[in-house]
RNA sequence: GGCCCCGUCGUCUAGUGGCCUAGGAUAUCGGGUUUUCAUCCCGAAGAUCAGGGGUUCGAAUCCCCUCGGGGCUACCA
């Protein structure tokens, strides 16, 4: 059975990387037929961000990636939340402690600060110096008894190798003398995510690891961790990063980071998807546009991408638009509801919609895009009225004949626009010229829907009076 | 600094020794459709496959070196 994890650290917004890799696992596991578990790594109590752990949750099922196991939906291997857990790991921090692959250290954090900035300053690698390796067990027993505060240390091999096979990156191996002391069990009780991950796996029976390539060097850590508890290594597959535009890990200062923050802007989740699938793998047949149902069928992790992934905005945008247009107006109505203002007719926004369909990037552009729809004044530039060549009386005559021939035109389309076709004729203007005179009147602005549909929507009362009001406006 | 990973159009990528004078998508530019803006359609430009050495009849594909980028280097994750 293939089971794998997303294990996010409540720490704030789910980034956009993070959940890219939730997305990677989420497909492998439905390819596989597997589980998807969500587990919460809440092992840093001053770092934990109240809330975060819900918008997590939030934002995986805004992308609609269900979890099979996890905080909400229980499961057999709970609980899913690290914090809950504590006796676990401290159980198991001892017996390493016991069997020789772990170690008591009492060193102060301004000792280890010391340490550090001595060997900085000789140019060497700062790294802890084992001072409490060699510590006896007779005297770390008297020490605890006298409640002093320690850790406790991965004893780390002298000598030799470590070497693992990842699948997105083959070999990887890692000398044991390049490795530090880890501390897996702090001062405070709590876990260091090194030790809570590979017990929480192993009890939880994840045995496909899928993460963020950022963990390939502590991967030998819990590697050495597994042996020491004679545990089966599971499969790694550490994915590339995702970049911000200058090539550096993504990040707030280049721009939105949190999944959270897209979806309040107007980005579809199915869009979302599709264009998170694509950073670091892509489907065999080369094809852009693809569901979630396609990608589950697709997706395999042996094609993923070794090198990381800059995050192009532009091409969400392309995604985001293609996916607007997929949609029916009745359901695009639905997704617009939140970027709606409250007060706005119902129907005629049910009217509107379809005339702005091709024109959307995102959501949040429709309010913008057609508020002269829902506005009783409309504020422009009466020289937009006046085309090129124009006087202001010609401007005025011809909005006067539009104000007698909507009066009393068929109400329809092509009957408006044959009409208003043979007035331009009549008044000898390029039917350009007329048809912008009468956007511009009616709207307000120079880039709007088709006209006639425009008409047709607004209704012929206020077609009348914006075209009157216009004419006003030349008047002045 | 040390360790590890990576290196094909600006960007996402196809490519696993001959089908590659390197394909697709996006972005850009041009054209067409059109009442504007979009959509849509067509086209162009854009990568000496980071550079240099090998191996081979033949290399983007295999090996080595150099350079460049990134990640990690916490009682953070």
């Amino acid at each position: 059975m293939f089971r794998t994890r997303f294990a996010p650290s409540p720490t704030g917004e789910p980034h956009i990387g993070n959940i890219r890799t939730a997305l990677f696992e989420y497909l492998a596991a439905r390819h596989q037929d597997g589980k998807f578990v969500l587990r919460i790594e809440d092992t840093d109590k001053s770092r934990e961000v109240p809330g975060s752990k819900e918008k997590i949750m939030l934002g995986l099922s805004w992308l609609g990636l269900a979890w099979d196991e996890g905080p909400e939906v229980g499961g057999p291997y709970g609980p899913y939340v690290s914090s809950e857990r504590l006796d676990l790991y401290q159980k198991l921090a001892k017996e390493l402690v016991e069997k020789d692959w772990a170690y008591y250290c009492f060193c102060s954090p301004q000792r280890l600060e010391e340490v550090k900035k001595a060997q900085v300053a000789k140019g060497e690698i700062p790294r802890y110096d084992r001072h409490c390796r060699a510590l006896s067990r007779e005297e770390c027993q008297i020490r605890l008894d006298k409640e002093e505060k320690a850790v406790i240390r991965l004893k780390v091999p002298e000598t030799g190798e470590i070497s693992f096979d990842d699948i997105v990156r083959g070999k990887v191996t890692f000398q044991n003398k390049d490795i530090d002391d880890q501390v897996l069990l702090k001062s405070d009780g709590y876990p260091t995510y090194h030790l809570a991950v590979v017990i929480d796996d192993y009890y939880m029976k994840i045995n496909y690891i899928i993460r963020a390539e950022e963990w390939l060097p502590s991967t030998p850590k819990h590697l050495l961790l597994y042996q020491a508890f004679n545990w089966e290594i599971p499969y790694y597959a550490h994915l590339p990063m995702v970049l911000g535009p200058d090539r550096a890990k993504l990040s707030k200062r280049h721009g939105a980071t949190s999944l959270l923050e897209y979806r309040d802007k107007g980005y579809l989740p199915e869009a979302m998807i599709n264009f998170l699938a694509l950073l670091g793998w892509s489907p065999k047949d080369g094809r852009d546009l693809l569901t979630k149902e396609e990608l589950i069928r697709e997706f395999s992790l042996d094609r993923i991408q070794k090198n990381p992934a800059v995050f192009d905005k532009d091409k969400l945008d392309w995604f985001n638009g293609q996916y607007i247009r997929k949609l029916e107006p009745q359901e695009l109505s639905e997704r617009l509801k939140p970027f709606i203002p409250a007060d706005y007719d119902k129907e005629l926004v049910k009217k509107v919609v379809p005339l702005i369909q091709d024109r959307l990037v995102t959501l949040k552009d429709f309010a913008a895009l057609t508020d002269f729809f829902f506005v009783e004044k409309l504020e422009y530039d009466k020289k937009l009225l006046i085309q090129k060549g124009k006087t202001v009386e010609e401007a005025k005559e011809g909005l006067e004949k539009a104000v007698e021939l909507v009066e009393k035109s068929a109400w329809e389309h092509d009957a408006l626009e044959s009409a208003f076709r043979s007035l331009a004729e009549e008044l000898g203007w390029k039917t350009g010229e007329l048809f912008m005179a009468l956007r511009v009147a009616l709207t307000g602005r120079t880039a709007t829907p088709p006209l006639f549909e425009t008409m047709i929507v607004l209704g012929r009362e206020k077609v009348v009076k914006r075209l009157k009001e216009a004419v006003g406006k030349l008047a002045e």
